[in-house]
DNA sequence: GTTTAATTGCAACTTTGTTGCATTATTTGT
DNA sequence: ACAAATAATGCAACAAAGTTGCAATTAAAC
């Protein structure tokens, strides 16, 4: 429900350029708390009909500007979930995933400087340059 | 290079047949100091010729009785490993994975008790019931 | 408005993994 | 060592997710 001209203000500022496939699903992803995949796209699309391989595009090109970003769930599909949280900008190693176990929904968690995850202590020869961390659980709606 | 009876007996200890497919497949599987997968799996046997879906259902008769596990990489195959480490066995919660961004081999990392990962602070209404930990970088054959 | 380059839709394809079923091999009991 | 019972195997067909090539369309810039 955010009007096409923010939207397409967002993709401008992306450098992306505003077309009617990418304001629907950049308007699908603002609305959504949790990641979500091509499929779940779909469905959350009424009216407008829009060719799975342009979505598959769409998701592509919001990932590679730096506006969206990946991640698998369980069965290894894609999910996808903006990297813009109430306009801020979050980091892409700065975050964790909440994966419910339950109803399968993904959720990021951006993670302050405090939340610092300790390293398993390495054998040497190892150089650690980032680092991924899933939570599993039930989640708010499951419980 | 272990022999036959050893790889038959470990197997019966599962409670899995002595098949001809499983010994195989578990004689790479015991060799190996990364995780496998179906393609580097069937690379490394020779002679020995094995139906692709045998080794598929070979591998998940190896993660369903708890002498494997599987991983996904960063192309989102599985990758499999032994849960033994030199005759003990490994829990499956209780380690990380390092992914290799250059090789991307997948190393096991069996992880004490006193390598405790500290969690982000979570919103009210998640319950946390366990953990996946991944850390990438650049391995020993890398550096 | 025109031009130009990027985006779209369609069809065909690829890759990884799964399913059904008839054949074969491993156990277990004699 | 042999036979019966049961589980594993091989083959072919299938499924799901995602990709590629290309001609037609559209957005942006002039
Ligand atoms: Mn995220
Ligand atoms: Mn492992
Ligand atoms: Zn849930
Ligand atoms: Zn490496």
């Amino acid at each position: 429900m955010t009007s096409d001209k923010k939207l397409k203000d967002i993709l401008h500022q992306y450098g992306l350029k505003g077309t009617t496939a990418r304001i629907i699903v950049l308007d699908v992803l603002v609305q959504s708390q949790v990641a979500l995949s091509h499929a779940d796209i779909l469905s959350r699309i009424h009216g407008e009909d829009l060719d799975k391989v342009t979505l598959y595009r769409t998701l592509s090109s919001f990932v590679s500007v730096g506006l969206a970003h990946k991640v698998a769930n369980e069965d290894r599909n894609w999910l996808y979930a903006l990297l813009l949280q109430n306009n801020r900008r979050v980091g892409i190693d700065d975050h964790a995933h909440f994966i419910c176990d339950q109803c399968e929904r993904i959720y990021c968690l951006p993670m302050d400087a405090e939340d610092t995850i300790s390293v398993p202590v390495m054998d040497n020869g190892f150089v650690i340059r980032s680092h991924e961390y899933r939570l599993h659980g039930t989640c708010p709606e499951c419980n």
